[in-house]
DNA sequence: ATAAAAGGTCTTCTCGCAAGACCATTTGTA
DNA sequence: TACAAATGGTCTTGCGAGAAGACCTTTTAT
């Protein structure tokens, strides 16, 4: 009754090279990997490690650079660089395109939500022990973090840690490339200015730390609910983002 | 830190459209989708529904021909037929094949489960009075529902009454997507003969029951809950299909 | 006997991409 | 200050995968 692969009955879709690429530097931008103002490697070092064509590189990029993603400059110590502020702010193309989406994003935002309670509940069930070590350790990184971008990584290390320690790539895959979605529309964590930041990043310790420990007990509906309610936190600062960009609704 | 897709150090491989065919092919041939006697679709109806060149079809087939799976007839009524038995020397290959797809495939099983219990919950937050109204009417339908195909249709209707309850385009969109991936297809013979087809009939009926009441009823949890155990039916149904061609081939 | 349906063969055209040379710009460093 | 190195930007060339389609050959249903 069930068949592997698409069966032989689905179009077969071959995303092209660049297209693959693209998806990467998007995912890893978007997931933090490169964090605002780093430098990604060089085309000529990308096209060596992924074994293409230096084209076939630079046609990625300059579709990441065409989403708003990255700046690129020239020159010895140049490169193409995640930019500080993007999608949001970065043009009016974008606003139009997203006013009317307003919708699409509510949903893709409840979505994310709805599918962190999912992982934290395969974490909880799935996870080993070396997860525990290492969930453990980024929590203490986050508290330990400073204020801003630094408490902004480690809370990205963090989840990223529990989405590991479901030990399910597929809904790794899934959670990402929805995340990316909003990421290319909204800055990673919106959250107004350093006021309500810190406050938010009190509440999201508190949280943070009540996750951990379910995951850790075991306790899958704890988990699941705690994430859940979380992770609602990015969808209201998006919401007040958008509203504050002028998006209407 | 773990990174997606292989990130930008892992270098980038795209199999062949060939090679993904031959790998459909011998996937659906081994977890008997097609049968030792069956006849595969005629070369020009899989290059139509697979959106590929007939040649590029022709060229898979001819893989799979080698490997022993298959044998070749021409003229009208013509085409691939299984072979009733395989030769020794295509049993690694087959085994490869199949347990590269393992991993991938448990994960986008459980993956599939997690997210129908995900949705189930949000069908018991969200649902308005109308989708109460319209699952009630789709259960009836499944109830009445002869054996077999008509069963089926009736399966796929009320699921899809779940899905559309959740009102969340963006769940829609991630479980089709992710069930278009491990494609629930061919009626009948995993679970061995009628008698075993009406068994799962049964037992879906129960578990619908339940799922439908608890949507109606707003008990999310419970929702989740069943909807999660119940769509391991087809998981357990594959693995068990897989582990028949592993190991007895 | 004929036509339909299947596999088998061949040609032609397009597109993605690999490889590499060379240009333009910026910056570190001797 | 001059030069070299590192980087993005541009262009050319060539190859192989695959799409599309015409046509041939074999078999069989009608």
């Amino acid at each position: 009754m069930t068949s592997l692969g698409g069966g032989l009955n689905t179009p077969l879709v071959t995303p092209s090279r660049v297209d693959e690429i693209t998806d990467r530097l998007v995912t890893a931008i978007a997931i933090g990997e490169y964090l605002p103002g780093a430098r990604l490697p060089s085309e000529r070092e990308l096209a060596a490690s992924l074994k293409v064509g230096r084209m076939t590189v630079r046609a990625a990029i300059a579709a990441v650079l065409d989403l708003g993603l990255i700046a690129t400059q020239r020159g010895r110590g140049g490169g193409s660089f995640v930019r500080e502020t993007w999608p949001a702010s970065s043009g009016a193309a974008v606003q139009r395109t997203l006013s009317g989406k307003w919708d699409v994003l509510r949903d893709t935002s409840e979505a994310i939500s709805m599918i962190h309670g999912t992982v934290a509940r395969a974490a909880a069930e799935n996870r080993l022990q070396e997860d525990v070590a290492v969930l453990r350790e980024r929590l203490e990184l986050f508290r330990e973090a400073e204020s801003g971008l630094a408490s902004q990584k480690a809370d990205e290390q963090l989840h990223l840690a529990i989405v590991n320690a479901a030990r399910n790539e597929t809904l790794k895959t899934v959670l990402f490339d929805l995340e990316s979605q909003v990421s290319i529309v909204a800055p990673a964590h919106p959250w107004g200015g350093p006021e309500g930041m810190r406050e938010m990043e009190l509440r999201s310790l508190r949280d943070h730390e009540d996750l951990v420990d379910a995951i850790c007990d075991a306790r899958a509906d704890d988990a699941a609910n705690i994430a859940r309610e979380h992770v609602k936190i990015d969808f209201e600062l998006l919401e007040g983002a958008l509203r504050r960009a002028g998006v209407e609704r």
